[in-house]
DNA sequence: ATGTGATCATGG
DNA sequence: CCATGATCACAT
């Protein structure tokens, strides 16, 4: 009784295996976002316009996810990464899913089952929420979460892109990149602003100074995601 | 400047 | 209308 009716608590530790993961993560659906924030003692903004990552951050404190902005997966010992993902009233997402930044130097040589892409996604506890923008941070309720591993389609579509964009970079055409190319995985700026520099391959085969950028998942692949989720779990 | 957490805002 | 390109906050 009293586990089924137990509310969330913010964690002292991170969580010891899956197992409790999936129960600290249950424990928050239905929740809104307002009312964990207070019992946290954190302030509710309202709006995200100015705090872009308070959702996923307010998450990562109940679920006892290690802080900080660490290149490495958001539960190591137990090789899960986090991703809270918005969704609208049907849940279907309202935004790509950032995974990791693109390096851009250094990757001759590197395979798909090496890359930083494929690392992040071996196993993923998505935790959808209400994202609608009309409804105030506050009143946004957390939705039922859930583990996923790429199926072997899935990681075949992932490959398939991040192969295609690997070999541009290396031939140094990622100014000619954009979000269009990949069905799955796509290529994006990730920057404070569009004046940031870092250093890239040329056309040339010399360095060049280019915008950073950041591998995303497109909606429609994280659509099926969650679909397959919520079929699963009838 | 690089990395984390992401959403914003507007052009196509 | 909505995905692409741009941006915001903060830690290291």
């Amino acid at each position: 009784m009293s586990d089924y009716l137990q509310l969330p608590q913010v964690p002292s530790h991170p969580p010891a295996d899956e197992q409790q993961l999936l129960t600290r993560a249950r424990a928050l659906a239905g929740m809104p976002l307002g009312w964990l924030a207070e019992q946290a003692g954190w302030v509710t903004p309202d709006t995200l316009s100015r705090a872009k990552g308070w959702s996923g951050q307010l998450i990562e404190l109940y679920l006892g996810a290690s802080a900080g902005s660490r290149p490495e997966q958001d539960f190591p010992e137990l090789g899960i990464e986090l991703k809270t993902i918005p969704v609208n009233s049907s849940g279907t997402p309202l935004e790509t899913t950032y995974v990791c930044i693109a390096p851009l130097l250094g990757l001759n040589g590197v395979s798909w089952q090496q890359s930083n892409v494929r690392n992040k996604l071996q196993k993923v506890l998505w935790v959808p929420l209400d994202g609608r923008r009309e409804v105030k941070p506050a009143d946004r309720c957390i939705g039922m979460p859930f583990l996923w591993q790429p199926a072997a389609d899935e990681d075949a579509l992932l490959r398939a892109d991040w192969e295609e964009i690997t070999e541009r970079i290396i031939l140094g055409q990622i100014q000619q990149i954009t979000a269009r190319h990949g069905q799955a995985l796509q290529l994006r700026p990730k920057a404070a602003n569009s004046k940031a520099l870092t250093a890239a391959i040329g056309p040339e085969g010399d360095t060049i100074q280019t915008l950073p950028r950041g591998y995303y998942l497109k909606t429609d692949f994280t659509a099926r995601i969650l679909q397959r989720a919520l079929q699963n779990s009838w």
